[in-house]
DNA sequence: GACCTGGAAGTATTC
DNA sequence: ATGAATACTTCCAGG
């Protein structure tokens, strides 16, 4: 990324596009959020008569990836009220803030002329909103609400890096941004809006769309959009004007100055110039400072300080931001709707709902010029190093909950699956290259994801946005946007979504010395949320994330992927051969256990011994060295990776070690290595277990009750020190130590818990969201099984997209009705607890595979006691400043999701 | 002709 | 400070 700077787009299916942006991008956060979370959640009216009609999504179109809800009969519809009983969840009143303050409105909604369209299903979008909006806390002037959705389409590139809203309003809404927004806007990042890039439209309808779609169009078009880009106007002009490899576009990087004053960090200053500039330059928050006030109307400014519900944050902290803001919606949302009940699968004219002018909006959009999803990258200014915890008083942001907020994926009845996860590598695009197709599923087809349990009519809008796959907390990438994939397969009934765009290092400026944060750090993960409504008003929020997807070319080709491992724990004796399923393994691939303190440094590493006979591309034998310590008397979690040479190594994968004289038990049935590859006392199956390090990053508190939304923040924190392996098991290391547990907000104590969703739910009130109305008549036709999709464009998220699901009509095929079992199953308090949130999808494959595969499962294991007895010498290895960096940086990511919805099920699909 | 992809050359950074 | 190794971007070409 650092280098050449260029912007890569991932192609997702999704009708929302990656964007390799900043790590800023990702998590939108806040600012935008009050906007966003108009947008973002849709609350418009289910068609669906009941989810029964969940088709198996499958049997849809396989290659996109389906996001259906599943109807749980077990459960009466209108959970809100149940959910609120429970203390656990944090549940807003819709129409208040959690701050009490009533909620702003959503500048979009007022603009779109969308709204009109939907106001049958959703005047309470409106209504809400203005009734929302606390009079006190209004923002002085609407237009500043309106900014947001005014961002160019480029947007995300657009945005400033500095004004990088996107990702704030990803996160937006309640991200810790934005209530770090403080009046005087000075960071750009906090000021999204800012950018140049928004250019308001004449039209009021029009200006609905723009400004939420704006981003959109952009994404058609990047290459255009420079001249309009905020960039392009930013200072870096000349040095940026010098880049004639680039098409102007608005992303040139570092424009931080604004204002044409250079910061010591432009690229000019480089030692040696590059044409572009040199991208890594980072900006100070003078810098941000000084260029800000350039695009910072007054108006603008003023709106977005109006709306910034806390200023506690300390913008600064945020490590690296970078300037490369994407649109200030980093998460664009589209609203997917599940096909009206009675529709036949396909058959199903996104007409229907629409009266003519949703429809010809609808259809304007689709043409792309509607905000082509553009997903803006969140320039969150999301903390590396140390992450704040969120106060109270964001945490009650009227708006979605920011992206970067760790949520839940699942709560009482409901529960958000990737039921197909998406292939390990997917090759962003950069916007000066074509699209790249959308993210696609390892086995063909495209991702699928599916929420569970939801028996409403309503339609639910779904959020998409490219998140971090590092062992630090989930956030929007600030590399990698999603956006729209343009062409044909737009045309195709099914979401498709987005395509992951990665934006060249150079368009993300770094702050405070954070120079290197891009380099390298191509992994990326999927991640989705559903915002749904609840009886009472509010709105609870899960959200899952996919497994880590290589981004970068280089890392396809050349970097161990491990994906399944036929073995995930076994005692300390070690000696079994155990089976890497994966990619670009080699004959001198080595395989490294280690041993991570919670401070993260090494307490004991070996290297294991490989099979080099065995050998082969996708598959690597080694076997399990023995444990430093054979005295465990409980299980102990560790990680290994595969290591193919400098800088050549796999991410974390998660291994326990149990004690030795604890029998094991055997949850899976041996698979393809078994026989051969059975060794030792304790005969373990090996069939192949694919946990991700990472990918569980989110460690759910033991008692999910005890984090309440409230809490948040404490939870984040917890996240981000947690090892790398969070997700797959919470109980690694030590978690139980400050910073993995939640602290109750001594203002929400108990707020909430109840869910046996690892992470916390978070309750908001119902957002508003633009529901886009579904494409032509023929694009629905396309897509049998699948619901119609309205696009929305979520002004207030960037980063990603969301979409309005509506449940499947009562007609539809029940497909998944053997599915649903299972699916309920897996519900479970027991299991949602375990995995967390951001647990990963097993692919179903592996579904069945017991629990107690699962490193969560397993009892805690972790002793540090343990370490006194351990007879091996313990050798005390301090990772590498920048390990952790390393480690994920190594990712190297491009994922395009397509997102379709299936009429059965209640959500869209993803490919 | 528009998209997707895979490959690889050119350039920026880092080691 | 220089050169090699890496990593990032941009181009190209084939399907």
């Amino acid at each position: 990324m650092s280098g050449a700077g260029g912007e890569q787009e991932f192609d997702f299916d999704f009708l929302f596009e990656f964007k390799h942006s900043d790590e800023g991008g990702g998590g939108g956060s806040g600012q935008h959020y009050n906007y966003t979370s108009s947008n973002v959640n849709a609350g418009l009216p289910l068609n669906v008569a009941h989810s029964s009609l969940s088709t198996p999504c499958h049997g849809l179109q396989t290659s996109n990836p389906v996001i259906s809800v599943v109807p749980s009969t077990n459960h009466p519809a209108g959970y809100g009220g149940h959910i609120d009983g429970g203390a656990t969840e944090y549940y807003l009143p819709p129409n208040i803030r959690p701050n009490g303050a009533p909620a702003l409105e959503s500048p979009r909604i007022e603009i779109t002329s969308y709204m009109g369209l939907h106001h049958n299903n959703n005047q309470f979008f409106h209504d809400e909103v203005e009734e929302a909006i606390p009079n006190a806390k209004r923002p002085p002037s609407t237009a500043t609400l309106n900014l947001p959705n005014i961002e160019a389409y480029r947007d995300p590139s657009c945005l400033s890096p500095a004004s990088s809203l996107s990702s704030r309003s990803c996160n937006s809404e309640a991200s810790s941004y934005e209530s770090n927004y403080s009046y005087p806007y000075t960071s750009p990042q906090t000021s999204p809006w800012q950018s140049p890039c928004v250019s308001p439209k004449t039209t009021d309808t029009e200006e609905g769309y723009q400004r939420g779609m704006v981003a959109c169009t952009l994404l058609n078009s990047p290459r255009h959009s420079p001249s309009t880009s905020p960039r392009t106007s930013i200072t870096e002009e000349s040095w940026l004007g010098a880049r004639n490899s680039r098409p102007p576009s608005p992303c040139n990087k570092r424009k931080y100055s604004l204002n044409g004053r250079q910061t010591s960090y432009s690229p000019h200053h480089s030692p040696t110039p590059s044409p572009q500039g040199s991208p890594r330059v980072s900006v100070t928050d003078d810098t941000w400072l000084g260029n800000t006030n350039q695009y910072t109307s007054s108006a603008i400014v003023a709106a977005i300080n109006a709306l910034t519900t806390d200023s506690t944050l300390d913008m600064n902290d945020g490590i690296p931001i970078k300037s490369r803001k994407t649109a200030i919606d980093h998460t664009p949302s589209m609203t997917l709707k599940t096909e009206p009940a009675g529709e036949e699968h396909g058959t199903i004219s996104p007409t229907a709902d629409l009266s003519p002018e949703d429809f010809s909006s609808f259809q304007h959009i689709r043409k792309g010029n509607f905000c082509e999803q553009y997903l803006s990258v969140p320039q969150h200014p999301y903390q590396w190093a140390k992450p704040k915890s969120l106060s109270p008083t964001s945490y009650m942001s009227p708006s979605l909950p920011a992206l970067d907020w760790q949520l839940p994926s699942h709560s009482g009845p409901y529960e958000l699956r990737i039921e197909v996860q998406p292939k390990s590598h997917h090759r962003a695009h950069y916007e000066t290259e074509g699209s790249r197709g959308a993210v696609k599923a390892s086995a063909g087809g495209h991702p699928i994801v599916q929420l569970h349990g939801y028996l409403e009519s309503e339609p639910l809008t779904l959020q998409l946005f490219i998140g971090t796959a590092d062992d630090r907390l989930l956030r929007p990438h600030a590399f990698y946007q999603v956006h729209r994939i343009t062409g044909k397969t737009v045309s195709t009934t099914s979401l498709t979504l987005a395509d992951c765009l990665a934006l060249r290092n150079s368009d993300i400026e770094l702050r405070k010395g954070e120079t290197d944060i891009g380099r390298k750090n191509t992994r990326v993960r999927l991640v989705f949320r559903v915002h749904i409504p609840q009886s009472n008003g509010r709105t609870l929020s899960l959200q899952v994330a996919s497994n880590p997807i290589e981004c970068s070319q280089r890392s396809a080709q050349e970097l161990p992927l491990v994906e399944k491992q036929s073995i995930d724990s076994f005692p300390v004796i070690g000696g079994k051969k155990m089976i890497l399923t994966g990619h670009n393994f080699l004959q001198d691939s080595k395989v490294i256990f280690v041993e991570k303190a919670p401070d993260g440094h090494h307490v004991w590493e070996m290297e294991a011994k490989t099979d080099k006979e065995m050998c082969k591309p996708n598959s690597l034998v080694v076997e399990i060295p023995p444990f430093r310590n054979q005295r465990i008397t409980s299980p102990v979690q560790v990680n290994f990776y595969v290591c193919n040479g400098k800088r050549k190594r796999s991410q974390y994968q998660l291994f326990t070690y149990l004690p030795a004289n604890v029998p094991i038990i055997k949850t899976e049935p041996t698979d393809d290595y078994e026989p051969a590859q059975t060794c030792g006392p304790m005969n373990q199956g090996l069939s192949p277990l694919s946990k991700p390090y990472y990918s569980q990053q989110i460690m759910m508190p033991p008692d999910p009750g005890s984090c309440l939304v409230a809490g948040f923040a404490s939870c984040q924190q917890r996240n981000a020190v947690m090892s790398p392996s969070p997700t797959t098991s919470p109980k690694l290391h030590d978690l139980s130590s400050s910073p993995y547990k939640c602290i109750p907000n001594p203002g929400h104590g108990h707020l909430g818990l109840q869910q046996p969703a690892g992470g916390v739910p978070t309750i908001q009130e119902v957002p508003r969201s633009i529901v886009v109305h579904p494409s032509s008549p023929e694009q629905s036709s396309h897509i049998m099984l699948q619901p119609q999709v309205s696009q929305h464009l979520s002004s207030s998220c960037p980063l990603g997209y969301q979409q309005t699901l509506y449940p499947n009509s009562p007609s539809s095929p029940v497909p998944s009705v053997t599915q649903e079992p299972t699916y309920l199953q897996s519900c479970s308090p027991t299991h949602s607890s375990i995995m967390g949130q951001q647990q990963q999808q097993l692919p179903k494959v592996h579904r069945n595979e017991s629990p107690t595969n699962q490193p969560l499962s397993l009892p805690e294991l972790h002793e540090e006691s343990n370490h006194n007895l351990a007879p091996i010498p313990v050798t005390i290895k301090r990772e590498p400043e920048e390990l952790d960096q390393m480690y994920l940086d190594d990712g190297k990511s491009s994922a395009a999701v397509e997102v379709c919805v299936q009429p059965c099920c209640s959500i869209s699909e993803f490919s």
